[in-house]
This record gives C-alpha cells, sequence and structure tokens, in this order.
DNA sequence: CGAAGTATAGAACATTCGGAGAACTTTGCC
DNA sequence: GGCAAAGTTCTCCGAATGTTCTATACTTCG
C-alpha cells in the first residue's frame, strides 16, 4: 500500500520537517516555518502541511498552536508484506541499524527463515569462493549469536560491516574471507559484533 | 491477458524506464525524459508512453506532474500467482519439455523477467567459476535463440541438457564451463538446440 | 515504387502545482 | 469579555507540465 505519492514541494517540505523539526525549542508556528521555508503566505504552508497530514506523515494538528509534529517511524505503514527491507551494501561502513528508511524487496519464503530477516546487497570479492560474487543480494536473519562456520554480517570497531565465515576461539574471533588471495582476520571478542547470519543468495543476470 | 507486442522503440522506452527510473530523486517529468532520451518534442513521447500504459506496463498518469510509474512487477498478468514451474535436475538427460507436472517454486520478480520462466535446480560444478553451485535454483527465460556470452540451457543431441556460457561461430556452438578444470565443448549447430537463457539464481544456506 | 505502420517535431490546449493574500475562526491570555 | 496570535479556508494567479492534434519523415515489406 503506497499512499498517494508525495509532490516534489511535499516532500522537500516533509525532508526540512524530519530534519530541523528538533532545532526549534516548541514546534514552530506556521508563519515561523514560512520564514524557514521560504515562503510569504500562511495558507500556502498550510495547503501543503494539510498534503502531509493526509499522507499519514504528519499529526493532524487541530487548531492547536504549535502543533506541527511527525508521525512516528513505526506508525508509518511500512509496505512490507512481501518484502524485506533492503539497508544497502555490506562493508559500507556504518551499522546497519543506523539505516533509516530502507527500500524493501521481494524474497522467496524459502530464501529465509521464519525469523526477522533483512538483505545487503554485496560489495566485493572477499566472498567469491563461496560462490557470493559482487552485486548479489543476501538474505540475512538478524540475530546477535551464531555458530562457528555460519556466514555472518559482522560490525568490526563499530565501524565496518563485513560478511565473512565466523570462527570464535577462546578469546579471539576469526573472520575467514571465502577468496584465497585473502587472509583470515583476528579480533579481540569485544571487537566484533554480530549483526546476523546468511540464510539466503540472489542475484540477477539481466 | 494482452499481448504486449511491444514496437521496437517502445521497447527502448520500457527497458530505459526500468533502468532508469529510480536514478531521478523524483519521477521524470516527460520533458526530462525526453531529454534523457535524445527525444525533442513532448508530444512524441507521451504517444510512447500512452503505449505502453495501454501494455499495461507503465502507469497512467492522469495529468499527474512527474506521474510516470511503472507497474510493480508483480502485478504485470504472467501465469505466476503460484510461482513458476520447477523443473528438477539440470542435467537430468531429457529435454525440459517433457517433463509433465512439475512443482513450483517462488521467485521474486526482480529475479525474473516478464516473459516465461522456469526453474532449474543446477547438479554439478560445472559453473563454480561463475559463482553457480551444486544445489543453487537458476531461474531461466523460455526461449530458443541467445546472444554470444549468455549463460544458457542448451539440449545437446536431444538428449543431455546443460547450463553453459554460450559461443555461437560459423558452423560451430561452443558450449563453455565455467570451471577452470573443465574444457569447452564443440558442437555443430544442429547439435545443439537452447531451452532458455539464465536470467536468476538462488541459493539458501538453512 | 507505393502502402502501411511507426516515429518525431511542434503547436495549441488543459490541468495541476505551488504560491500569494485576504478573510474567517479558534486559541490562549489578560 | 476582549484582544492578539495562530490556525483555517477561500479565491486567484502564473508557471510548469500533461494531453491532443496535425504534419512530416522514416522503415519495412511486397
Amino acid at each position: 500500500m503506497v499512499p498517494p505519492s508525495l509532490t516534489r514541494r511535499q516532500q522537500e517540505i516533509f525532508d526540512y520537517l524530519r530534519e530541523h523539526l528538533d532545532d526549534f525549542p516548541h514546534p514552530p508556528t506556521l508563519d515561523e516555518l514560512c520564514d524557514a521555508l521560504g515562503l510569504s503566505s500562511r495558507g500556502s504552508l498550510h495547503k501543503q502541511i494539510q498534503a502531509l497530514i493526509e499522507a499519514g506523515l504528519v499529526e493532524p494538528m487541530n487548531n492547536l498552536r504549535r502543533g506541527i509534529r511527525l508521525v512516528e517511524e513505526d506508525d508509518i505503514t511500512v509496505a512490507e508484506d512481501e518484502g524485506l527491507p533492503l539497508y544497502g551494501y555490506i562493508a559500507a561502513g556504518r551499522p546497519i541499524e543506523a539505516i533509516r528508511n530502507p527500500e524493501t524487496i521481494a524474497v522467496p519464503p524459502q530464501l529465509r527463515t521464519p525469523n526477522p530477516c533483512y538483505v545487503l546487497e554485496v560489495r566485493g570479492d572477499s566472498m567469491i569462493d563461496e560462490g557470493i560474487l559482487d552485486g548479489d543480494w543476501v538474505v540475512i536473519e538478524h540475530r546477535a549469536q551464531a555458530r562457528n562456520g555460519e556466514i555472518v554480517v559482522a560490525l568490526v570497531d563499530g565501524e565496518e560491516v563485513t560478511l565473512k565465515r565466523l570462527e570464535q576461539r577462546a578469546g579471539e574471533v576469526i573472520l575467514h574471507p571465502a577468496n584465497e588471495r585473502l587472509q583470515p582476520m583476528h579480533f579481540r571478542p569485544d571487537q566484533v559484533q554480530i549483526q546476523g547470519v546468511l540464510v539466503g543468495q540472489m542475484r540477477r543476470y539481466h
């Protein structure tokens, strides 16, 4: 279900609100917002805001002063009945959770598990010997523990996200690339945080 | 179901839209599209788009600005509600058509094409260097022609079905395995019948 | 060559979008 | 209650954009 898509201006205004609503000590009045957005007519702004309210992105402000408020993101109806969130590239350099409004992508049931899953697009050749190529989509079951031998999404030092085969030993964690030209990497357990386990993979050729 | 016989130009434009619609921050205006496509008349483009709308491939944009949108592939009428036929193992030794009542398997729209497709389960390591492993599912678009470089399902001598990279030369057909330990195979053109082209691939790890 | 179908340009027309501004209503405060 | 501030509704306008139509050129096929 996609709410009537926003016009360009509506999108701009919504983006602005998402960015700057916290900058105001109190939610701004329409006049203040006009000022910030470079409009000169309160009525015009109001019309745009109405559209956002109908799209379900802004709380209705029935005659309330300074009543403008965004709808909590969790409450926004996400169209993901069939799809999983696509969080973007792995090895992108930041924690998965940081990403806000992911696209979604259809995943057949046999490629996922009943537990929460998400999808990443693979960058690089580090798993090439496992048949996972640059550009592939991988389906990841979201969990924080994994067993040795499983291929995991690992967040290293809170910065880098990579897809590697896991080996946990006493006092260290080894991440094995599946590429004969690359070496396994050794870390202290506290450096590595597991963000999910590989459960499926897809590739398109067209 | 409509036979969506597109003209060449319509196909070009549709392909372009499928490729590049996401490149725009908002759906483009007709003028912007004209620019991107090298046309100079809005009206001309509009006429082509109308044809695509009638073919059911593009959402009607009734006077909406920036209203151009592709029909969700899920909604495109193809006999696929329940999934694609799973014809079994490739290299199973007989023509695909011979199989009567296949199972079906769910395939996400981005892994297939709008044309008829089916699924095979891969046996063997002959495409391992392409990242296609034993046990993978491959999505095949059902057609009888292919271009050099495409990976095809080839029926050899009416008996053996294999997945190989195709090279057609004058007077001979060469099927290239993607495995450095295997040699390309040479055939007369009449020995080789193409049964489809690889368009997608899936694997499960659980 | 001619016919039929297709593609393009360009002009003319219709609608939407975004904004301005006035007038009205409601709220908050004294 | 009265007043000012703020939200709401309304009409109007201009530019951007979608739609329609006509004329012309190009392709393909016999």
